[in-house]
RNA sequence: CGGAGCGUAGCGCAGCCUGGUAGCGCACCUGCUUCGGGAGCAGGGGGUCGGAGGUUCGAAUCCUCUCGCUCCGACCA
């Protein structure tokens, strides 16, 4: 993309809303426009990144063998009025009539949804087990929308949902979640640690939240400082297999990490104390088991083996997909703007144009340009007749990971510059190899 | 929902107390010079001051109501 022609406003200047540093500069990259309180429109760069976090949930959800579909934003009241939380949600619910007077409801989640299509077309253990998910908008009516997309009313979620003959399935249906989500997130370059969260009714060890850690989280953490480094990496996982997804399980929550509702003074004493933390954190997903709960109420039941009829086993899982952003942003920046990781930049390298409108300068621009979206790259060309500090700026507030800095001076040597976002450090090279630099890069990603 | 505050040009703000029909910086447009970290000079366009009502000869300024937004707290993905 041709800076010229793209649509990107970005602001010099503070809002003087925002008062964390995602926020501010989610509005300073043009990435996103409030447009009622907690609510957003995404603007192109902004839509950019959060395609490319939806991409990644998407594969790794189908890896972990789950099944899309799509469910609407709007749902009837009665399926609400089956489970009973019609009632006991609250003001959090947006609560709209139709032309005919009819209640309905912009949905703050889906399980109602997913159990009445479930219970219409699944009858036998045969069918399963089933997991399917959606990522679709939804909508809390907050009392108090803040932080940008980290605390929005309207909020982009990925939701999943599996249906599983006995608690030992559903709870290798809860596991298989667990490690999606460790992958989910090392792909967008964070480090989310699985929390014990609060049990709720059920009792026992079935929800996990998964929390970024960042000095402006809501929660607060107490962890072991061994969890951070533990990592999935490139390990081969058959998501079928459930002693080996037990087994990541146990690896990534045996050491103590848990949020102030569940936190054990006891037991966290036992940690070594050079490796105690306490520390906030941003929550960005959670799973949990729940058995029966939405099965009975609504009359999901399949028909086992032995011919008799069960309530299906459930659990929901959940990845705050617009939230992400916030998320990678307070983990991921510095005084100048955003560092985007790899796998989620919404352009994979910046060119730098030093002498807009010199021929070999522009010359070499284009060539670059052209070669990288050769190699199947999205680059983002500055072609703007603007000052080099100017362009600098703006490249380092959007946060492409590279850069590539063309200017007369090197060019003299046959050289350009290539620049990593993260660490600062500038290398030159011909302009054929910071192609070839960058095209590497990204094959792992 | 309890407490506090703010709505004046696209953004950030001053003016309001002590009424006399609006100003600064950035951004934008034109020209010249500049050109490796948000350039300089000159010229120019843009707002009727969130909305409604009231007081007054006269309201951005005072009064009433209303809408929106923000912050602290409680709540929350």
């Amino acid at each position: 993309m041709r800076l010229t022609r793209y649509f990107l406003p970005v602001l010099k200047e503070n809002p003087a809303e925002a008062q964390i540093v995602s926020h501010r500069y989610m509005l300073r990259a043009g990435m996103i426009k409030q447009q009622a309180a907690g609510i957003y429109s995404w603007l192109p760069l902004g839509f950019k990144v959060l395609k490319r976090i939806e991409q990644i949930v998407h594969e790794e959800q189908i890896r972990a063998g789950h099944i899309p579909l799509l469910m609407p934003t709007l749902q009837p009241a009665d399926l609400w009025r089956e489970s009973g939380r019609y009632d006991d949600y609250g003001q959090e619910m947006l609560r709209i009539k139709d032309r005919h007077d009819r209640d309905m409801l912009y949905g703050p989640t889906n399980e109602e949804m997913i159990t009445d299509i479930f219970r219409s077309h699944v009858s036998s253990y045969k069918e399963l087990p089933l997991t399917l998910y959606h990522i679709q908008w939804k909508f809390r009516d907050e009392v108090r929308p803040r932080f940008g997309v980290m605390r929005g009313r309207e909020f982009l979620m990925k939701d999943g949902y599996n249906f599983d003959v006995d608690r030992e399935a559903a709870l290798h249906a809860y596991n298989r979640h667990m490690v999606s989500y460790l992958r989910t997130y090392e792909r967008m370059g964070l480090t989310a640690i699985p929390m014990r969260a609060a049990s709720g009714p059920i009792g026992g060890d079935n929800t996990h939240e998964f929390l970024v850690l960042a000095s402006t989280g809501e929660s607060e953490v107490f962890y072991d400082d061994a969890v951070t480094g533990l990592k999935l990496g490139n390990r081969e996982v058959d998501y079928d297999d459930r002693a080996q997804v037990k087994a990541i399980c146990d690896e990534f929550t045996t050491l103590y990490a848990r949020t102030d509702e569940t936190h054990d003074e006891a037991l966290f004493d036992a940690v070594p104390e050079a490796r105690r933390k306490v520390g906030r954190g941003i929550e960005v997903g959670q799973i949990f088991y729940f058995g029966t709960k939405y099965s009975e109420s609504m009359g999901a039941t399949v028909v086992t083996a032995d011919g008799s009829r069960v309530p299906v086993e459930m659990g929901s899982h959940g990845i705050g997909v617009s939230r992400l952003l916030g998320a990678i942003i307070e983990a991921s920046h510095d005084d100048k703007g955003i560092i985007w990781p790899e796998g989620v930049t919404p352009f994979h390298a910046g060119i730098v144009n030093l002498k807009q409108g010199d021929a070999a300068t522009d010359a070499a621009c284009e060539a670059i340009y052209a070669a990288l979206k050769a190699k199947g790259l999205d680059p983002l060309y500055d072609d703007r007749d603007e000052r080099a500090g100017a362009k600098f700026a703006t490249m380092d507030l959007i946060g492409l990971p590279w850069r590539v800095t063309v200017g007369p001076r090197g060019l003299a040597n046959g050289k350009v510059e290539l620049t990593s976002r993260r660490t600062g450090i500038s290398e030159e090279m011909t302009a054929e190899t910071a192609v070839d630099r960058i095209a590497q890069i990204y094959e792992g990603v």
